[in-house]
DNA sequence: GGAGATTCTCAGGAGATTCACAGGAACCGG
DNA sequence: CCGGTTCCTGTGAATCTCCTGAGAATCTCC
């Protein structure tokens, strides 16, 4: 498999040092797909997952990525997917109706050998046993878990599947402020910022769609699990939280759109 | 899906720095249709909606942006719709008498893969399971709506899940003022200036008929709500809110027309 | 098992926003 | 110039949205 990113496109990667002035087009995720494959084909991504309204949600939001999807409910669906339609990545869930995920995994090396793998697994799964599946190059997400962390971990996959040219490409920059994807660190100003878990999600999110408004619904969506039942006002929490520590001091970077949402544009 | 932006008419998106001379031929919405499909056909929205009240005001509205509508009660009348008529994008009530919307959607998908969806959900409804349900592209907006919100948002689904040339489309731009629908921001000669929502709402519609004199009653209809009570003068207040922000001091761009209602068009 | 970190609920309060009302200004026809 | 109509806008009250502190519950890591 070969991906190159494609830098031609002006993607949701704002100008590093940009001034107000340089404006980020809007982009629309799921239109110029970043990665793609060698020859300018959206990526595929197998998703294999019995629970359909699982594997429906998670359809969404990789189509909306820009990629192409297919989705398979057993391992007999999607060792003949793989065979035949041979994806570049495979969303798994470990527990099928067919056969368990050690099996699946291997008779899929048997048809597309390279392919990187996102396990999903239940909370309490053995850990040792996910070490074993994750051996490779492969990576796994609990359930719940959260569109950007599945969304994320596959970008992750992809990208260190594809060529050298890609690698390093796991920044995101708005402004004067940076987030490693990969490591999980940022900066503002050069200067280290720790973030939680949820806030790492949520700055994520914003940042890969920048001086756009996203509603707390969307917010919540997005970056809180799929079952979250609680109130909407997390969403006002963490983005306080996020400001504590981000805007600290400086010129606000995160915007109230009284009414419609939040929105991360550079400072400025 | 395709589409394209038809750059050839004269759409009623003024010159970006253009002067008052440059005119924008009166474009009446529902004529010059700005968001086409790639064969030149207008966009086809699918209206599911038991309600046919609302169906009705919908299917009205949306006509007018010059799109080709269908109107559906159930969610087996939308599947069939949506399966041989292959609509560009759905508005589709959460609420419907045979199928929940979660249901709806997943077999919607099955269908039409990438079609966008706009949800219409109850405000107090919170029970509803809304969650994932704007996790891929979609949108949703709560009842009761202004119909300015409704066209707004599903123009900007179509705009977000059309060709790349539409891209970046989110300004609207009447001589020296800009408004950026992604980040509800608004301009005049270079400066920003803070709107409430209804006066971002407001300014929206006038923007998208510049030079056409619009009733009270054509603006209460469009952005407010359509069980709004309250009495018709609102507008006048907030033309006059609008004018303060955006005129105080500067050439005037909002007009009165003396019993016939107001228009905005390039200052000189 | 325990200390600290993290997630999340709840609720008070600050402030923004919406809107009604009403007096006055601008306009119009005679 | 007058009376009637239409429009403008200050004032203020009701409401809504958002922010944030406090603390309980849970998780993580040693």
């Amino acid at each position: 498999m070969t991906l190159t990113s494609s830098t031609s496109s002006a993607s949701y990667r704002a100008p590093v040092s940009g001034t107000s002035s340089g404006r980020a087009t809007g982009k629309a995720p799921g239109r110029q797909p970043e990665l793609l494959r060698a020859d300018g084909s959206p990526v595929r991504v197998l998703v294999v997952d019995d629970e359909s309204s699982l594997a429906d949600l998670l359809s969404l939001a990789l189509r909306y990525e820009g990629w192409d999807i297919r989705a398979e409910g057993d391992g007999a669906g999607a060792l003949r997917c793989a065979r035949s339609w041979r994806p570049d990545a495979v969303v798994l869930d470990v527990m099928l109706p067919d056969m368990d995920g050690l099996t699946v995994l291997g008779r899929l090396r048997h048809e597309v050998p390279d392919v990187p793998v996102l396990f999903l697994t239940a909370k309490d799964a053995v850990e040792d046993r996910i070490a074993g599946l994750t051996a490779g190059g492969d990576d796994y997400v609990t359930k719940p878990f959260s569109l950007e962390e599945v969304v994320a971990r596959l970008r992750g996959l992809l990208r260190r599947a594809g060529a050298a040219a890609v690698r390093s490409e796991s920044l995101l920059t708005v402004g004067n402020l940076v987030l490693d994807e990969d490591s999980h660190e940022v900066w503002r100003d050069g200067t280290d910022i720790h973030l939680t878990a949820t806030e790492f999600e949520l700055l994520r999110y914003l940042m890969r769609n920048p001086r756009r408004v996203l509603s707390k619904t969307q917010i919540l969506d997005r970056v809180w699990s799929y079952d979250f039942g609680g109130q909407a006002n997390v969403v006002e929490l963490y983005i306080s939280y996020l400001r504590r520590k981000i805007d600290a001091g400086r010129e606000p970077m995160i915007h109230t759109r009284r009414g419609a949402g939040y929105l991360i544009k550079p400072a400025g």
